[in-house]
DNA sequence: CAGGATCCAGTGGGATACTG
DNA sequence: CAGTATCCCACTGGATCCTG
């Protein structure tokens, strides 16, 4: 048995530790930037699909339901017609969209810093 | 010009928006764990072979050129034989290691908390 | 509106072999 | 040791069409 208090030895360099399936869960642009999307609250689909730009129903949908399954999000249909569904982040994944979301901030504030590298020059 | 002041317009969100690239650059495992392994100091290329489980040489290269061309990484031949190259972060890449290592910490903290979706018996 | 089902081109990434 | 070069295929993800 485990003495509980410190623990955890979970080490997502270990390609053996389960804490990689969490990682790859999350290492994809959409959900990079899906669950942020999230943080503010209940979001609809087709809402989803116009916040995200680029994303498309396919993926939106393939993104969530992942996210649904770990218990990430919880979907929440209404049943009515014409049909509302909408997505909201779980306490767990709203400590996730924390991470995230301090990624995503990176990447808006240092994009201009990074180095022309693709292909600046060729074609 | 602008104000430069507060905000930067860059939103990650937005399908055009030059952040979207910096996001793409990040949004896989690998570089999510390639990166934080460097923030210690420069570590050579057989050490972080051995320290990202699971990584193959061909990945660790293609990880770290894109990286490097990126201005995230710098690389150092020493052009001795037997080779000897290490890697480093340059400012920019330990900005972005101290949230890539949120995003490492969170998956550590909390995989045992995903719901057991490894359900891919569906099918 | 939410989303399933298909088709399919493109790519990610492992295995293996070779080199300076 | 630190790569590069191939082969190759499973999966990613966009486009398109269909349904309740």
């Amino acid at each position: 048995m485990k003495p509980a208090a410190t623990q955890s030895a979970a080490d997502v360099y270990s390609e053996t530790c389960p804490s990689r399936r969490a990682l790859e869960l999350i290492a994809n642009k959409w959900a990079l930037l899906v669950v942020p999307a999230l943080r503010r609250g209940p979001v609809r689909n087709n809402e989803l699909l116009r916040q995200v730009g680029g994303i498309s129903q396919k993926m939106l949908t393939q993104t969530l339901r992942e996210l649904e399954l770990n218990g990430l999000v919880v979907r929440s249909d209404h049943g009515t017609v014409p049909p509302r569904v909408d997505y909201a982040l779980t306490e767990l994944g709203a400590s996730l969209s924390k991470a995230l979301l301090a990624v995503d901030r990176w990447a808006e504030a240092h994009h201009d810093q990074l180095r022309p590298a693709s292909r600046r020059t060729g074609r």
